[in-house]
DNA sequence: TGTACATCAGTGAACGCGCGTTCACTGATGTAC
DNA sequence: TGTACATCAGTGAACGCGCGTTCACTGATGTAC
């Protein structure tokens, strides 16, 4: 053969890992195949034997990227950073301008809601596995209690994020990331008692 | 002249108020303007006898949508509505079914960050009036604190909002919208003391 | 070893379609005389 | 009072363009004999 073994897997992730980027910079409906087949080195004609579809392109590069996101939270765990660290580096100015490497969520969610039935079911697991995730990084209290606020705590950052990226101000925008760090700490600690 | 005084900006009207729930529906990538037209029972043709682009119209149609949801929040004080029955009705099954009539941030945020500078700018403007009336509702504190509390309380009902919506799990959609009330009521008391 | 054929990832032109936008036209009414 | 003209909100066809999708083809390599 031309290519060698694990060519097609490989060029087939790339393509994922590129639409990822440009979905959640440019939104689902702004980013156009076209563009995703360009920025992984490819013309548009190469895309259908590597997917059957857009929604599937889409749905494959979301769970992929929440995955991955994920996956860091957990090395952020074994490295045995704070709860307080993973907060600061979600709310910074840096996560607010590379929305493209950012968190899916906040920069997709609204279009999830939108997306075919398998999209949103494949959705719904992983927000389930965030929120175990997240849980098992708070302090104390019973399993219920700790699931409640990690769920407040989880859309508490993602809402946070998304305004932050909204508002043109860069006073207010700064503002929104500062105070909705201190927010979030002081939800962790007073839900703790 | 064939139409009554006041028709034409009364078609302004209609067409902007159809746009701002079709936007706020399908996305403003995923609502075309001949779609709009048509629901606000004209040809796509008279559109620019009435706005000069479709920038505009997002623009015009997203202010007003937040301007309308600002003066139903005043209404509700001055109808003597508790914080606790505006969170209530925030994160109702109601309000994750009608996104087309809901709140404007939750269904489009990540698109308004997308938007030209002249929407950001004035999107920015209505975030602060947004703020100074969320903050006077909360029971006590300095006024920058209520200001924290404000931000934050707002960035939680809007990220559980679109989380129940992007799930889709019944199950988990309901847990969410219900957990999303106890925390937001949770955090307000716990940070005024 | 050399030749003929099979494989298959990727090319690039083309498809129909809906998009945002433009424009010549319509037709009901108001105004001028 | 009756006729000619001006007004102007709305019509509907058309524009070029980019979209998602299809498909005949390319050309480098592997395999058969």
């Amino acid at each position: 053969m031309r290519y060698e073994k694990g060519h097609k897997e490989a060029t087939r992730q790339h393509i994922i890992e590129v639409a990822a980027r440009r979905f959640r910079e440019n939104g689902v409906a702004g980013a156009g195949l076209a563009g995703v087949m360009s920025d992984a080195g490819l013309t548009n004609g190469a895309f259908y034997s590597h997917f059957e579809s857009k929604d599937a392109l889409v749905r494959e590069s979301i769970m992929y990227a929440v995955d991955k996101r994920m996956s860091q939270l957990q090395i952020a765990i074994e490295k045995n950073l704070t709860l307080e660290q993973t907060i600061r580096d979600y709310l910074s100015p840096r996560h607010r301008e590379e929305a493209g490497k950012g968190c899916p969520t906040a920069a997709l969610v609204a279009e999830i809601a939108r997306q075919p039935k398998e999209t949103r079911d494949e959705y719904s697991g992983k927000v389930e596995s965030h929120l175990k995730l997240l849980a098992s990084r708070l302090p104390n209290g019973s399993n219920e209690k700790r699931r409640r606020v990690a769920l407040a705590l989880h859309a508490m950052m993602i809402g946070t994020l998304q305004l932050a990226r909204a508002v043109s101000n860069k006073k207010l925008s700064d503002e929104i990331l500062q105070s909705g760090v201190k927010s979030a700490l002081e939800f962790v600690s007073l839900s703790s008692d």
